[in-house]
DNA sequence: CATAGTAGTGCATGCGCATGCATAGTGAGC
DNA sequence: GCTCACTATGCATGCGCATGCACTACTATG
């Protein structure tokens, strides 16, 4: 047999430096009872044997993998990668594992569910996906809690961290509004998801109330991409009967990108001089040199450790924190797709690369 | 107590089918003799009791965990993305879940592989992270296969597979020779690491052969990044008494667009019109209206593949392959930042969305 | 009708570790 | 010197499932 796995147990560990198989085990358990003496004379043996303790047999005892499942969507988006990346980072510090489901955006991830009970995971993180209210008491049934990022779902119990993107969205028109907008649209992504809902219902009553009464909206076939944003910019143009507008919010970065993108090169527009565009997210392909995207910024970070709390990893002992919705305020960062009004001009300058 | 964790065992599923437990057991173990009438019985029961196997507990005996780590170093780089996302889609068709490591660029990523023995995975990737042969051995040892992804380490035994990157640089010497360059220049992440120094190897070598002599190369500092290469193409054109280049080699597509866009928006040069530029990956962001990049494309599909074959994850009786190195060719894609010679007209155009 | 063969099932055991309980050993306090 | 309190350790058991083996009830064959 060609994959003769030497792995060694404690056992061998346990025959080699003279000791119990328990001695072994509490050796490797910090806060255990035992003398340094015999934990040391452990770890000798435990290094010649080249052992490592077998988390998935002590999982079946403690009931604690110290894994926890990501489903995410979105891998196309830069702002979902950052997500994820900080994610793995924060468990990665805590010394626990990250089990990753990619699913296609806004689809179900019921199956990822299913795959993931079997693993018995200590929490679950879903973000740009959808899920069944089903499948969220299947795993509060078992003690899964799960939390949901940038995403909620009305009337469910499931919790959920997010940005405040109806504040979001108000954000950008009012930035709009005080550089002097007359004609505003926006696009964006599916409006089945809340998302996008929000930030676009926060723009236009942020316009509302500014005596905005019509704001064109163009959605995206498919999902947030920078494709469709890119069609759904050359639509807006198409119509040479309508009024041009001078605003334009896409409602995450990649769509601004794209609408800046096409604006240029196929319609022949300047950014911000003929026309200001809005994001949202503020990923950092939006700070380079040909965008300089004026967005709304999430932050990521903090929402990243509110949502880790509502998992309660330390505290399994803890009740699944219920039909929590936490939503927190992203922030404006002026840069150069609108012009910055003269009663603006003390905000804190961002220090550019 | 609250996190109650009401999970049925097989063994309540046996009660409530009116079989042993074994049957259960067999019930969802696709290729066991049991009778249709029994399994139908017991899935009846799971069903009724929300009951999910533990792939735990099952794996403390057969072995496998279905589970592949892939440690990963660059998640700034879309190239990498991408392939974690291939990976994760491929590895979840197989039914195996996808344990992830983000290590620093070019780190490091020995006390990933220690977590990731814990858990008994059954394969190990690795991309854009270094290993040393120490750690390899430790994961040979135990059986459990690893594959370099774009990676190699001369002389160890571990298996690889990657993107011929040296033809793949002289791809691009080509190109810019079969334009007419004159001047050439190129701009390198980290040269320890192999990719980088065998696309410079076949970039320099092919030029060689059509008589140049001089290729000047600029380091970034730490790893490939599109900041990096922003101050390095500043660099290069700093000095005002040397030669100016006609071509740029970019060792991966997020450094040719951080030239393009230095030189467009800092230096004031066009592209391709002064000065050509060549990138390397061929990630989507580089078709974009603003750069629409020359490059090379790594076939990552195939790649994804060669790698999983290595892997063995069917056969775990396979001898582990070791010092296998898998170069796989890519091809040169052309767009807009290298003129098409008269000569290279007849290639097959792409199509553009 | 006898026998060999086969499909279906249950029993018992073990995977590698954690942990409650019992026990041995140590020193302090009277 | 004796008891008490406490620490360090070992023993035995169980976590949830897979699987070798034994056993039963059939079917096919001569």
């Amino acid at each position: 047999m060609a994959r003769k796995s030497s792995r060694s147990t404690s056992f061998d560990v346990a025959a080699l430096a003279g000791v119990s198989q328990s001695a072994v085990s509490r050796a490797f358990t910090t806060g255990s009872r035992i003398a340094d003496e015999t934990r040391t004379k452990v770890l000798e043996a435990a290094l010649k044997l080249n052992y490592v303790p077998n988390s998935i047999a002590s999982s079946l005892t403690t009931k604690r993998t110290n894994i926890v499942a990501l489903i995410i969507g979105n891998l196309d988006n830069p702002f979902y990668v950052h997500v994820l990346h900080t994610f793995s980072r924060r468990l990665q510090e805590q010394g626990r594992q990250v089990l990753i489901f990619t699913v296609e955006p806004n689809s179900e991830s019921d199956e990822a569910i299913m795959h993931l009970l079997k693993y018995q995971v200590d929490g679950v993180v879903l973000t740009a996906a959808q899920l069944s209210t089903r499948m969220i008491s299947l795993c509060h049934d078992r003690g899964i809690p799960i939390v949901l990022f940038n995403r909620y779902i009305p009337g469910s119990d499931a919790s959920g961290v997010r940005c405040d993107n109806v504040a979001g969205g108000a954000l950008i028109a009012e930035a709009f509004l005080a550089a002097g907008a007359k004609n505003f649209a926006l696009i964006t992504g599916d409006l089945k998801g809340t998302t996008s809902q929000d930030r676009v219902r926060g723009f236009v009553g942020r316009l509302l109330e500014g005596g905005v009464k019509r704001t064109r909206i163009v959605e995206v076939e498919g999902h947030s991409s920078y494709e469709g944003a890119l069609n759904a910019t050359a639509k807006l143009f198409r119509d040479q009967n309508r009024v041009r507008p001078d605003a334009l919010f896409g409602v995450n970065d990649i769509m601004a990108m794209a609408a800046i993108d096409a604006l240029r090169h196929r319609i022949g527009l300047r950014v911000p001089e003929d026309l200001m565009v809005g994001g949202f997210d503020d990923i950092p392909e939006g700070r380079r040199l040909p965008y300089q995207l004026t967005t709304v910024r999430q932050p990521i970070e903090q929402m990243v450790d509110e949502t880790l709390q509502l998992l309660h990893l330390d505290d399994p002992t803890e009740p699944i924190p219920r039909g929590i919705d936490r939503p927190i305020k992203g922030r404006l960062i002026w840069r150069n797709t609108i012009p910055v009004p003269l009663s603006h001009r003390w905000t804190e300058p961002e220090i550019q690369s």
